[in-house]
DNA sequence: AAGGACAGCAACCGCCCAACC
DNA sequence: CGGTTGGGCGGTTGCTGTCCT
């Protein structure tokens, strides 16, 4: 069960590839390119599995693998990543340009884990090594968030970990009315960041405030954004959810800098007005984010969380939402140079029921 | 010098999921 | 619509080199 056909035919060579086999491989890609590796072992002349030859590219032979020592810049972004993301290594990797995720697993494995344990750290929840009385606060927490999920209500904590969490770039996710999503920004790599967690959502001054464990990257990944003023904080007004849903970054859809003129976004026709310079309105965009619908299933750890709970925290947390809006409205042409990429929102369809599957999203950096 | 312990790493295994038939 | 196939991913294994006694 699970196990391939390729996998199963005999007279495969394993273990430890030969210099030889190497050549081979790699003069098969370099020459024809990855395409079917089922096919590959037969037309490179391997004694092979297809499983065997991907892995031997991806993890060895690529010729954009970074080779040596990670650096600690590296390091540290291995951390904070792990520390969101968990054992994704897949995703991990796809933020460290030239490292596999096999490479990162090993080393996150054999040298960090034990790394932090020295530092009194624990690397499964990365925070520090819990006593016993630190044992008991999370189990509570824990059993808080699994009663509330199993009742289906929406009597939150002051402090909710959220089962999603913002991507290292601003984020927005928008839904038309047949529920599809539609993302943007973000990770470059990943058409789609899987829903993660640790993101926390206060009530602070009435503001939806979501602690951001990635802002202290953001001046690695964003060296012209303004460094947040409250370093793990980001103020959020009117703001529904914010997810690491992104689209395949702001490569796949119009670029936003501020050589553009800005303009009109139109994502259900006129939801959402972008605004990056003093005539936005000079500049139409339709559609941009086709290439990126995010489907109701790809959704669905995201939700976790359910509907109805969404639907309270985004109504409870966002009491200002009607103000905002407005302000939005009222604003929305304002100069916003500071930030290349902020988007501002205005004309939010706030007569609509504003369910779970009716957010509007967006991630200020 | 020998051999046991340990660390690092390459590769495999099993599972999941989407595409295809 | 169910079965098959292939790609991808995370967990694990096992080999090899190094260190320590």
């Amino acid at each position: 069960m699970g196990r391939h056909s390729c996998c199963v035919k005999q007279k495969l060579r394993k273990g430890l590839w030969s210099p030889e086999e190497d050549e081979k491989l790699f003069n098969h890609i370099t020459r024809f390119g990855v395409g079917c590796w089922s096919s590959v072992p037969k037309l490179a002349g391997l004694q092979r599995c297809g499983k065997s030859c991907r892995l031997r590219w991806i993890n060895y032979l690529r010729p954009d693998l970074k080779r040596g020592m990670f650096s600690q810049q590296e390091e540290d972004l291995i951390i904070s990543l792990h520390e969101i993301l968990g054992n994704r290594w897949a995703q991990i990797a796809a933020q460290l340009p030239g490292r596999t995720d096999n490479e990162i697993k090993n080393f996150w494995n054999s040298c960090l884990k034990k790394k932090l344990v020295k530092q009194g750290i624990d690397p499964a929840t990365h925070k520090p090594l819990s006593t016993d009385h630190d044992d008991k606060k999370q189990e509570d927490s824990k059993i808080m968030m699994t009663e509330n999920n199993e009742k289906n209500t929406t009597t939150l904590p002051s402090s909710i970990q959220l089962p999603f969490s913002t991507n290292l770039s601003s984020s927005i996710l928008l839904n038309d009315d047949s529920g599809n999503y539609y993302g943007s920004g973000g990770d470059s790599n990943n058409a789609i960041i899987e829903a993660s967690r640790d993101m926390f959502m206060t009530n602070n001054n009435n503001k939806a405030t979501f602690l951001d464990p990635l802002s202290s990257l953001y001046a690695d990944y964003f060296p012209h954004q303004q460094q947040q003023p409250n370093n793990n904080y980001h103020q959020l007004s009117a703001v529904t959810a914010v997810t690491n849903y992104c689209g395949g970054g702001f490569s796949s859809m119009p670029s936003l800098t501020n050589s553009d003129q800005g303009g009109h976004v139109s994502v259900t026709d006129q939801l959402v007005k972008e605004s990056s310079s003093n005539n936005s309105s000079s500049n139409m965009y339709t559609s941009p984010w086709d290439e990126n619908i995010i489907t109701n299933k790809m959704m669905e750890p995201f939700f976790q969380f359910n509907a109805i709970k969404c639907e309270d925290l985004y109504k409870t947390s966002c009491s200002s939402w009607e103000e905002d809006n407005q302000e939005h409205t009222h604003h929305h042409h304002t100069n916003n140079t500071a930030s290349s990429s902020s988007i501002h929102f205005s004309n939010y369809p706030l007569s609509e029921d504003l369910t779970a599957a009716n957010f509007d999203v967006f991630h200020h950096i």
